[in-house]
DNA sequence: CGGCTGATTGAAATGCATCAAACAAAGTGG
DNA sequence: CCACTTTGTTTGATGCATTTCAATCAGCCG
């Protein structure tokens, strides 16, 4: 048996902020309903095409969510947190995952089956609102990223996204940004090759907008990468 | 006052299958509180960065919803056309519109207000669930489209957005697609520049795939177009 | 120590954007 | 009804950002 940081055993979902409008019975329910696993880096949590049972809250780690394009090329669509639910698009529609995840840190994620989810639906209307508002803040934040893979060059497009994964991701004491991301993986976000990124990377390096040590990347000129990504000032 | 094909005040959203989950009730108040309007070819009814009151059902017509990016630059995020509605995705999340749309063939469309869609919400759990299937939906769409434009050439791009096209709007007798767009508002489907979708056309054009008519576009080649566009298998 | 994956750099090829100019169509006003 | 303006379409020529291919290098692990 591995010992883990953490009992699975006394995981509650109560303190999750999207189960912030259940009641002390809905919660109840909840939480013994609920399976939480410890899950390894490099786990596949489901794939593209996969039947899924439930969705998952994720209480520690973070998960890549991804599509398969042609020439298995992944497209990085976003990554998912401590707080963040996945999974949930496909199983409201009933459909087959139009995605795949990841464990690209070591991750503790709780799975919660479709019956559950309906039923709050069904009975919480404060809880749908909540849900809605999730999806429609996904969809505008994939609207809104269609038209910068669409308008913007490969260099904009990579200043917008490490100024995200900045504000996405903690940063540790040196302000480095606290997610470790392979340059293939950093192509896929943005959507373009390895080696654009490398060439691009190591040109904000040498203009002093970045620090490079390996994988982390630390930002020493915030103003200069805004001013490369530009951002559209209402909307960021 | 205007001759109108068909009388305002006599329209009734009950046929809306979006509304099928509502009562005879709800659909009475619904009917009461909604406003329709025809709106004529041109007309805005909505621009980014403005505060929604309402969504709008679109009874007849085709209304292009897009976001403006840098440059002044539109991007097509999609067409809603008799059946849809739209606006209600920054309605739900209560913040500005992040899109505007703008009516590209004769409408009549109806505006609910939001305290009524709040109302039915908050009353009726299988219309959440059909308004959670419908930002679902848009959603999988998005992520689709994302994968294709970091992916995909323009070539192929267009070639599928012509499919598209083909699937969501009427064929007339002689199989041509019955929406007309500009071969700018193409560009700003594919996202890319107005000279390189005319070139494309005119090579689809030229090696028997489509046949054009000055803004009309027919498919004489199916096989041929689905080829070029590489579409995923079991996502299309 | 080999074998693996990921990172890096260079050189060449190319798809696409951009600029410019001409043309067509469609609406406007005298 | 015709000049006039405007808007959309088309074609050609040029440049550049990005991809692709190839080779080398670095780090890691059993």
């Amino acid at each position: 048996m591995k010992k883990l940081d953490e009992s699975l055993d006394e995981i509650t979902l109560s303190s999750f902020r999207f189960f912030k409008s259940l009641s002390e019975n809905e919660l109840n329910s909840l939480n013994y309903e609920k399976t939480c696993s410890s899950v390894k880096k490099g786990t596949i949590l489901y794939k593209e095409g996969s039947r899924l049972t439930g969705f998952y809250c994720i209480i520690k780690g973070i998960i890549k969510i991804y599509k398969t394009g042609h020439d298995d090329k992944e497209q990085i669509i976003r990554f998912a947190k401590q707080g963040d639910i996945i999974a949930y698009r496909s199983l409201l529609s009933q459909e087959l995952a139009s995605t795949s995840s990841k464990v690209i840190e070591d991750a503790i994620v709780c799975h919660v089956p479709y019956k559950t989810l309906l039923n709050l639906i069904e009975k919480n209307p404060a809880f749908s609102i909540t849900l809605l508002r999730i999806v429609c803040a996904e969809l505008k934040e994939a609207n809104s990223y269609i038209t910068d893979i669409a308008q913007k060059s490969v260099r904009e497009r990579l200043a917008e996204i490490l100024l995200l994964l900045k504000d996405s991701f903690e940063l540790d004491s040196e302000k480095t940004i606290q997610i470790s991301l392979t340059r293939e993986e950093l192509a896929n976000m943005v959507g373009t090759a390895t080696e654009s990124i490398i060439r691009l990377l190591s040109e904000f390096n040498q203009s002093k907008l970045i620090e490079l040590n390996g994988r982390k990347i630390k930002i020493i000129n915030l103003p200069g990468l805004i001013k490369i990504a530009n951002l559209t000032p209402h909307l960021k």
